[in-house]
RNA sequence: GGGCCGUUAGCUCAACUGGUAGAGCAACUGACUCUUAAUCAGUAGGUUUGGGGUUCGAGCCCCCGACGGCCCA
């Protein structure tokens, strides 16, 4: 129908592409195919290198090699070409002669164009300038590109492009295909770090009737044959705890949260996160293990504790600092001892700031506020901010000592908020009454507030074992081990507006 | 949500104060059997993000919208 054509050309009209249409044409008069199927590579470009690099240019190699991959460089000199060839380890050349494969095959080897996937049999061999590469004695056309790729030189740089066409990105940018890599490997380099440690890996609702375990927004949506609202998590954490009621000492999940907040280059509205619990543990222990854990990854990754991010060195060499958030309010001057615990004091230098309070607002959630406008971007660290108020930690144990602190602290690296973690509570009563708490919040207006989970207080009251429990953002993470500024570069798929013209 | 900046050929970028929209790469035709940003000769390629306005005349000035980037909340 005129209808899917139409839709075609909507993404793009091009002469480009029109010619490459006339080239498969071509190909198949010939009884060609322009996607054949079966070629099976048998050693990629980094094998290749390393198992031939050592033949010297008069070698006369026996060897055969069968390779793969995608054409992003083509120089043709007559009656001979080289092919620059890349496949997921790297690059390497082929060189397509007419008197080894013959008229025939060089005349539908010129048909050849940028950004084509072909395979290859040949011998191994050396150029005159000493480069490495393949004898073609057979090639195969795998897939025909009717696209052609970004210019070779400058590649692909306009960041909307990178991100909506991500697959263009990772055909061109190896500093886009390296941080795919790279978080894979953290990511599994936590998954073993923890199962080591004797962690068993779960998976909790992502669709949940009561969305619980943080301060945030969520998404809704609806199911049918049930006839009502599911939201989509913003946090494992109260099913991860049923775990622990349920026996399982030690837990982990790394999925997605989804959290209906502004998109910047430090948000995207679905992001991952690792949370784990480890029973007969506290938020002090849990610093150690975070130290621990995050130094280890960080030695795997960049070879070393100390790193750059942006121009500036960070340094995960435990032990790391520790400061309670009073302290942290203190001594970076954004409130002195005489105001800190003066409810009036705080609430008018919280305004003088310009911040959105509220004389609703309680002495910790001032606190916060002043924290966050004041404090947390200084916080280069990597320091722990810890003894957080009762009143913004709803689900963490009250301190001894001070009841109106919590067993809670927050990690933070580069003024970014990298972990939450605390002891948890498992007092049935008071949790009750934290919910009640923040049910009155969300009465007054607060939206991120959180609901009473009843559910959740009836496994409470059968008894959850003393626990301590973190959560950490695998995207922050993934930043800062890449070097990257934008969670968007650490992200396959970021989310994007709707394009214009696809529909 | 607010402010600033941006969007020009497939890609990377030019276009002075408003005066016929250009280059490199990619593509096409031809030459060339060791190139590697190959080279040489030639050709073609544009709804300047969309819409409206001002003007004899708009890529450029004004208004509205789309998308993106940066900063702020």
């Amino acid at each position: 129908m005129s209808d899917s054509s139409q839709h075609t050309k909507n993404t793009q009209t091009s002469s480009l592409t029109e010619v490459r249409l006339k080239k498969v044409e071509e190909l198949l008069n010939q009884g060609i195919s322009p996607y054949a199927t079966g070629f099976s590579p048998e050693i990629n470009s980094s094998q290749f290198k390393e198992d031939f690099n050592q033949i010297a240019e008069t070698d006369s190699i026996e060897d055969h090699v069968k390779m793969s991959g995608r054409i992003i460089a083509i120089r043709v000199l007559g009656k001979a070409a080289f092919m620059r060839i890349r496949d997921l380890t790297g690059d390497f050349q082929i060189y397509l002669g007419r008197d080894t494969i013959g008229v025939d095959n060089y005349n539908v080897a010129k048909k050849l164009d940028i950004g084509d996937i072909i395979g290859v049999v040949g011998k191994p061999f050396k150029t005159r300038t000493g480069e490495l590469s393949v004898l073609v004695e057979q090639f195969v056309l795998l897939t025909k590109a009717l696209r052609p790729l970004p210019e070779k030189w400058h590649g692909l740089s306009d960041v909307e492009t990178r991100y909506r066409q991500r697959y263009l990105d990772l055909i061109v940018n190896q500093t886009s295909r390296d941080i795919v890599v790279t978080r894979s490997k953290i990511i599994s380099y936590l998954r073993n770090f923890l199962t080591d440690r004797g962690f068993l890996e779960v998976e909790t609702p992502m669709m949940q009737a009561l969305p619980g375990g943080a301060s945030a927004k969520p998404f809704e949506t609806y199911h049918n044959a049930l006839d009502r609202s599911l939201y989509l998590r913003i946090a494992p954490e109260l099913y991860l705890k049923r775990l622990l009621v349920g026996g399982f000492d030690r837990v982990f999940e790394i999925n997605r949260n989804f959290r209906n907040e502004g998109i910047s280059t430090q948000h995207n509205p679905e992001f991952t996160m690792l949370e784990f619990y480890e029973a007969y543990k506290t938020y002090d222990d849990l610093m150690y293990l975070t130290e621990e854990m995050l130094s280890s990854v960080a030695r795997e990754i960049t070879g070393g504790c100390r790193f750059l991010y942006g121009k500036t060195e960070v340094d995960l060499t435990p032990p790391w600092e520790r400061m309670s958030v009073r302290e942290a309010l203190i001594n970076y001057k954004a409130l002195n001892e005489n105001e800190i615990d003066d409810w009036n004091a705080v609430f008018i230098k919280a305004v003088e700031m310009g911040l959105k309070v509220g004389k609703e607002d309680s002495l910790g959630k001032l606190w916060m506020a002043v924290f966050d406008e004041v404090v947390e971007e200084k916080l280069w660290g990597p320091v722990f901010i810890h003894k957080y108020p009762v009143d913004v930690s709803p689900l963490a144990r009250r301190n001894d000592e001070d009841p109106t602190v919590t067993d809670r602290f927050e990690l933070y690296i580069c003024g970014r908020e990298m972990a939450n973690a605390f002891t948890e509570l498992n007092d049935p009563i008071d949790q009750r009454s934290r919910f009640e708490q923040q049910v009155l919040a969300r009465n007054a207006g607060d939206e991120e507030a959180h609901y009473l989970d009843e559910d959740f207080l009836r496994a409470l009251e059968y008894g959850m074992p003393p626990a301590a429990g973190e959560g950490l953002g695998i995207d922050r993470l993934v930043m800062l081990l890449t070097n990257s500024q934008s969670i968007r570069e650490v992200i396959l798929f970021p989310h994007m507006r709707p394009e214009k013209g696809l529909g």
